[in-house]
DNA sequence: TAGATTTCGAACATTTTAGTAAAGAAACTT
DNA sequence: AAGTTTCTTTACTAAAATGTTCGAAATCTA
């Protein structure tokens, strides 16, 4: 499952997808849009602010903005900055590889090679799914999902 | 990422599975076998009996035998027996269904739409990998791929 | 320069989940 | 009857997830 904050994450991208070449959005705006508590909100922007996702500006009529264009933004990426590894083994990460303790050969696994099987799978998505995609998509359910 | 309990339910499985019918195997065998706690094994594999995937018989001689054959038995429905959903997002799950709080419009949530993609590409595999295959897969690597 | 606004950063608090262990009851075999 | 093995309940510990508190530090406006 994902995390709460990843989702937050998520869905504060998409708000600042939607605004982006505008000026900067305060977390509040953010917080009151996705009803997302505030202060909680606050750590996560941090974050991606310090991965270099983000801009910010202190003071008065600060705020945040993307600091990429939303084509460039990936689920992958954020899932992993925010919740760590993609994969459901550890010996099966790209980014976050750790070895299984009770392992022999990890090599000669059957399990080890069906998760990699299954990480590719969620790879090949969540690498080709942008905020910029995410955005186009809500919105085309919004004109054609309605009642 | 699997759970401890998760993993070591489907190795368990695939010890039994190798065993399959012969004679009941008894825990410490198993657990020994792999390298597994015996007391968490014992809880893990009294869930998977309750659930019907494994018989048991108490006292001497007794243990632990597949209840169905291994071609019948699939990690989607082990994992979900252990860990729960499989999905990413509750709104998603198939049988763990559970609407997320925050959310205002989920039939035009553009995260959920693709995170059903997700689930499909990852149920596509996990549906379709038995103990069975998964012995088999190891079977092969052994062989093929040792120094 | 003063004051208001807004992000930054660390630390703390609370709740849930994961992982494990203990003790003894119940069932079965010999 | 004695020994073996699963079953059941209970409870503990450590870590992670989800927030909150408090007070800086930077920036803008008047």
């Amino acid at each position: 499952m994902l995390s709460k904050k990843t989702k937050y994450a998520i869905k504060a991208l998409m708000v600042l997808g939607r605004n982006y070449g505008k000026e900067p959005m305060q977390i509040i705006r953010i917080a009151e849009e996705e009803r997302i508590p505030k202060k909680f909100l606050e750590q996560i922007l941090l974050e991606m602010r310090n991965a270099g996702i983000l801009y910010s500006k202190k003071g008065a009529g600060g705020g945040y903005s993307l600091n990429k264009a939303p084509e460039d933004i990936y689920l992958s990426q954020i899932m992993r900055l925010i919740d760590g590894p993609i994969a459901l083994l550890p010996c099966v990460s790209l980014n976050f590889y750790r070895s299984c303790e009770e392992c022999v050969e990890e090599h000669a696994c059957g399990i080890r090679d069906t998760f990699t099987d299954v990480r590719n799978a969620m790879l090949q998505i969540l690498n080709d799914t942008s905020i910029a995609s995410l955005i186009q998509k809500e919105s085309d359910l919004g004109f054609f999902g309605n009642p």
